[in-house]
DNA sequence: GTCTATAAACAGATAGAC
DNA sequence: GTCTATCTGTTTATAGAC
C-alpha cells in the first residue's frame, strides 16, 4: 500500500520465486535463494523472518499471476465459444512466460491441500454462472448438453498439461525446444478447435 | 530374476514407494520409510545403500506401472476410436488405483530432467505409428487430418490432469470426495466423446 | 540380516558487530 | 539494513555389536 515496497525486498521475492518455482518448497534452499538475490541468509530473515513465511508471501502472488485473469474471461459477457478461444490463448501465452508455474502451483497444493486450498473456495459461485450460461446456448441451439464441471476441466487440462508435461513430451515425441515452442502455439488453436467442435450442436 | 527377492526388500520397496509418492524426493525422509516398513533406517542403507538408489529404484518401478500398458493399447491393431475409448477407461482406472502417481511422476521429471527424461526417448517411432494409422482413416474417410503429437498430447492431458489438479478442481467446483469419484466416473465416457466428436469426419 | 549408537554434513534461524 | 559468525536441530549415512 506504500506504493513503493523496499527494493530489497523486490529483489528478495524475485529470487524466491525463481528457486521456490524450481524446486518446490522442499527442494528450494535459503542460501540458494540468498545467492540468486546476491545478499546473505540473514537477510532473509530479517525481511520474512522463516522460510515458510517467504514461500507463503510467493504462493500468495504466483496465485495471482495463475488465476484471476482466466477467471475474469469466464466470468465476462463473451459466448462459450469466445471464452473458449481466449481462454486458451491466454493460458498458453502466459504459461509460456512462467513454464514452471504449472507443475509448481499443482504439486505445492498436493502436498499440502488442508494449508492451500482455501484460496479456491470462492469460485463454486461462477460454475453455476458457466452453468447457467451453458443452459442457455442448449436452448438457442448452438450447443449440446454438457456439465459445467466437464467442460472447465477439459479445457484447463488441455492448456496446462503441455507445460507439466513438456519434457516427457518432448522425449516421446522427439522434438527439441524450437520444435515445442512451435507446438504450443500450435495448441492455440487446436484446443478451441477440439472443445468447440466436440459441443457444437449440428444442423 | 531370482523368482523370490526378499522379503525384506519388497517390504522396503513398497513402503518407500508410499512415501516418495506421496512427498515427493526432495520432502521423503528416510526416517519415515523405515517407520512405515516397519524397520530402521539402517536397514535401509544395507539394502539400497542411499537415498538416490532407493529412489531410483521406485521411479524405474513407478514408470513400468503407469507407460507400459498405455503404450501397449496405442501400438495394438485397434481402430483410433477404440484406442481413445481404452486408454481413457484404463488410464483412468490405474490412476484412481494410484492417485499420487501423475503428480509424483512429472514433479520429478520436471526437477531433473537430465537424468529421467532418457526413459522415454525410445517412443517416438510409435508416434510414427499412430501418424501412419491417422493418414489411413483420413483417407478412408472416418477422420479430419490431425498430428499425432496433439491427439495424444490431448488424450494424456484429458486423463491425467484431473488427477493432477484434485484438490483445486474439488475446491473450485464444491464437489467432496464421493461427488469427484463420480466425476472421474463420467469422464470415461466425457474423454473419448470428446475426443472422438472434434475427429470424426461430418458426412 | 537386523539392531543401537553415532558420525558427518547440512539447513534454518539467531546474535551481535558495523 | 547488511554483514560474519555461530547455534540448534535435522538428515543421510556408517560403525560395530548381536
Amino acid at each position: 500500500m506504500t506504493g513503493i515496497d523496499s527494493n530489497t525486498e523486490q529483489i528478495i521475492m524475485k529470487a524466491a520465486r525463481r528457486v521456490f518455482t524450481n524446486k518446490g518448497f522442499d527442494g528450494a534452499r535459503m542460501q540458494e535463494i540468498a545467492d540468486v538475490a546476491g545478499i546473505n541468509k540473514a537477510l532473509l530473515h530479517y525481511y520474512f523472518r522463516s522460510k515458510d513465511k517467504l514461500f507463503e508471501a510467493i504462493f500468495k502472488e504466483v496465485l495471482n499471476t495463475v488465476f484471476p485473469k482466466i477467471i475474469a474471461v469466464l466470468m465476462s459477457p463473451l459466448t462459450l465459444f469466445e471464452k473458449i478461444e481466449k481462454v486458451s490463448f491466454n493460458y498458453i501465452e502466459m504459461l509460456k512466460q512462467n513454464p514452471d508455474l504449472a507443475i509448481f502451483v499443482f504439486h505445492e497444493i498436493s502436498r499440502n491441500p488442508e494449508r492451500l486450498v482455501g484460496n479456491f473456495k470462492n469460485v463454486g459461485a461462477d460454475f453455476k454462472i458457466i452453468q447457467t450460461q451453458i443452459t442457455k446456448e442448449v436452448e438457442a441451439g448452438i450447443i449440446v448438453p454438457i456439465k459445467a464441471e466437464h467442460l472447465i476441466a477439459n479445457l484447463i487440462s488441455l492448456c496446462v498439461f503441455p507445460f507439466i508435461a513438456r519434457p516427457v513430451l518432448m522425449g516421446m515425441a522427439g522434438m527439441d525446444q524450437a520444435e515445442y515452442d512451435r507446438f504450443l502455439e500450435e495448441r492455440k488453436q487446436i484446443i478451441p478447435h477440439t472443445l468447440i467442435t466436440a459441443i457444437k450442436k449440428q444442423k
